[in-house]
DNA sequence: CTGAAAGCGCTAACAT
DNA sequence: ATGTTAGCGCTTTCAG
C-alpha cells in the first residue's frame, strides 16, 4: 500500500489555492494574506505534509545539511565535539552529516568531495593542516566553512578553537613552576598534540630545560598505549619528575602504570595531560589537565553557521579563540628533591 | 565567480552524446558501448564532473543517506558504533546522517521523522523500546530498519545486538559462581542496563539470593557518579562483596572509588561493569566486564542495510544474535569471606 | 497578494 | 545501443 506522501500539490489542491502560495504560506506568514496562510496551514496539517527536502535543495541549490568531519570517534573529545553541535542545531531543521577520516588526509578529502556535493548549508572540519588540495574545495564551496579546534596555522574561512602550542607552553610554565625539572614526553600521533609539545618544548628552553627522553607511536591514543610506554618510558628514566602526555587517556594510562609500579603520584612523578575529560575528576591518582572547552567549540561552530546563514550576503572569516584552563590537581610545590 | 558546477549534460554535450547515454555509462559499463563508455568516462574526468545526489535522489525517490539515532555521544560504545558503521559503509557510497536522542523519545520521534523526509537508503535505530508512533513511522517508511544493540524485544524489522537480560543473567551466574554472595547495584538510567539488572536479579533469586542495596539515579552514567555512588553505597554497606554496575564507566569509578578508600579489589569487593571497554584493560585495579561487540554491531547493521540495498525485492526480517564475553579479570574464587 | 511557467539535475519508461 | 519524453517536488522568476 504505497500510499505516496502528500506533496506540496495535495496541500494547495485542499486549500484551494495554488502551489506557489501554498509553499509561501508554509514557510512564512509574510507574503501571503492571513486568510490563506490559515488554510494552507490547516490542510497541511491535516495532511500530514512534511516537506521534501531533496526537492527543496534542488531548487535552491542548497541543503540543509551541515557536514562535519572529526579524525576519530574513539577519542572522547570528537564525541563532546558532535555533541555541542548536534545540541546547538537542534530546532533550527539543519541536519548534522558526520565523516571520520581516522586521521588521513586522503580519506578526508574524498569525505569532504562527497559532503560538498550534497550542497551542505555549511561545513565543520577539524583542524587546519588540511593538503591545498582540500583547502582549495573548500574554499570554492562558496559555503561557511569553519575549522574547529586549532588555531595554530592559516584558516580557509572560520575558525574556532584553542592555540594548542600556547597550551602547550603554558603547561609547561605551570610545572615547571611547580618545581619540576626532569620531563618526559609520551604522545600517540596527532598534529595537535606535536603543537603542543612544540609548545611546550619552547617553554622549557626558555628555561634552559628540555624533555630528557620522549616516546611517540604512531598508533591511536588509548589508555592502554598509555600505560604500556609509560612502563617503557619509567624503566628506562627513573629520574623523570613529570610526564607530559598527548593527551588525558594516554595520561590516565600513565598514572596506572605508576599506580601499579607503586610510584607515588605526584610526589615522585607528575602525569600532565590535554582535555580535562571528565574522568579525570574521578581517577584515583590525581593529575593535571587543560581543560580544553570542545563541547563549546562544537557549539561555537555550528553557532557561527547558523548565523551566516541568516546573513544574505558573505560575512568577513571570522576567529574564535577559546583559552583552555589549567588544572593541577594535585600537583603542587615539588616536595623534596 | 560562482562558476557552476559542470552537470550530466556538460559531460553528454563534450563527448557528443545523449544525457541518457551519459548517465548510464556513468552509472555502469553496462549497456552502453564500449566506445561511447571511454568516450563518456573521458570526458566527465576533465570536466571534474561529480554527480548531484539531490537530483537524483529526486529522482529516484531514494538517497545514499543512512540514518543513524544513538541516545548519547558521552557514552563511549555508541561513538565505537559509529565508528563501525561508518567502516563498513566506506566505500559503498553511503553517507551516514547521526543524530542524538538524549535518551529522549519524542526527540528520537523528531529525529527519525525528519531523517525519513530525505528518503534515506535505510535507517539504524538504537533500541527496541520506541513508542508506538515512532515504531509506525519506522515500519511505513519501506525501507530497510535495523535496531540495534538490544535483542529484549519486538523489532519492527531487523535487529543486530544482545541480549541484555541474558547478559545481566550470565554476569550473576558467573560471580556466584566466584563465592559471591552478597550483591549491590549502582546505575544510571538506561533501559538496556535496566535490562541487565533484571537478568542479573533474576539470576540471584534462582539461587536464593538478592541485591541487598541498589543505588540508581536519572542522570547520564559517567565514573564521576560512579565514583560518588559507589562512595554512598559501600558507606551504607560495608558488607558487600559484588557491586554489579550499569556500565564500564560507573564501575569503574566505583573501583576508584574502593582504591581511594583502601578497600581491596577484589579480594574484599568485586566490581563489575558492562561493554568491556578499552580502557578496563590499563585500570590499575581489577574489574569483571561483560565484551559487547559494540563496534561489530555497527558493522553487522550496515552491512545488513547495504546487503538488502542489493537486493531487489523485499526481504524477510533478520535478526542476529551476538553475545557478550565474560571477562573475569582478576576476580576469581573469593578467598576467605 | 497570487498564479503560471520554467527550471534545479537526474533517471525511469518508452521509443527507435 | 541510444535517444526522447516526462517527470521527481519544490522554488524562482515574472506576470497579473
Amino acid at each position: 500500500m504505497a500510499k505516496k506522501r502528500p506533496t506540496l500539490a495535495d496541500v494547495a489542491l485542499k486549500s484551494g489555492v495554488s502551489k506557489m502560495t501554498a509553499s509561501r504560506a508554509l514557510r512564512s506568514p509574510q507574503g501571503v494574506s492571513k486568510q490563506s496562510y490559515e488554510c494552507v496551514q490547516k490542510a497541511a496539517r491535516a495532511l500530514g505534509y512534511v516537506g521534501n527536502p531533496l526537492a527543496t535543495s534542488l531548487s535552491n541549490r542548497a541543503s540543509d545539511l551541515i557536514g562535519v568531519t572529526v579524525p576519530s570517534m574513539t577519542n572522547a573529545v570528537f564525541p563532546e565535539v558532535l555533541s555541542g553541535i548536534a545540541e546547538e542545531i537542534q530546532g533550527t531543521g539543519l541536519q548534522p552529516v558526520f565523516g571520520v577520516t581516522e586521521y588521513d588526509a586522503e580519506r578526508e578529502y574524498q569525505i569532504i568531495r562527497q559532503m560538498l556535493s550534497w550542497r551542505p548549508a555549511g561545513l565543520i572540519v577539524t583542524g587546519l593542516d588540511q593538503p591545498e588540495e582540500t583547502r582549495t574545495l573548500l574554499r570554492e564551496a562558496e559555503i561557511p566553512i569553519v575549522q574547529i579546534m586549532d588555531l595554530d596555522g592559516d584558516p580557509v574561512d572560520c575558525c574556532v578553537g584553542v592555540s594548542n602550542f600556547e597550551a602547550g607552553k603554558a603547561m609547561a610554565e605551570a610545572m615547571i613552576g611547580c618545581g619540576r625539572r626532569t620531563f618526559g614526553y609520551v604522545g600517540a600521533v596527532d598534529v595537535r598534540a606535536r603543537k603542543r609539545l612544540e609548545g611546550f618544548r619552547h617553554e622549557l628552553a626558555e628555561h634552559g630545560l628540555e624533555f630528557i627522553a620522549e616516546k611517540t607511536t604512531d598508533a591511536a591514543s588509548s589508555m592502554v598505549l598509555g600505560r604500556r610506554l609509560t612502563d617503557e618510558i619509567l624503566k628506562e628514566n627513573p629520574a623523570l619528575d613529570c610526564l607530559y602526555f598527548s593527551n588525558d587517556d594516554m595520561a590516565a594510562g600513565g598514572g596506572f602504570s605508576c599506580m601499579a609500579q607503586g610510584i607515588p603520584i605526584p610526589d615522585q612523578v607528575a602525569i600532565v595531560g590535554f582535555n580535562g575529560l571528565d574522568f579525570v575528576q574521578a581517577l584515583p591518582c590525581s593529575m593535571a589537565t587543560s581543560i580544553s572547552p570542545r563541547r563549546g567549540i562544537g557549539q561555537r561552530a555550528a553557532a557561527l553557521i547558523v548565523a551566516r546563514l541568516r546573513e544574505t550576503e558573505r560575512q568577513p572569516a571570522e576567529t574564535i579563540r577559546l583559552t583552555p584552563r589549567i588544572d593541577l590537581g594535585a600537583i603542587l610545590w615539588k616536595s623534596g628533591a
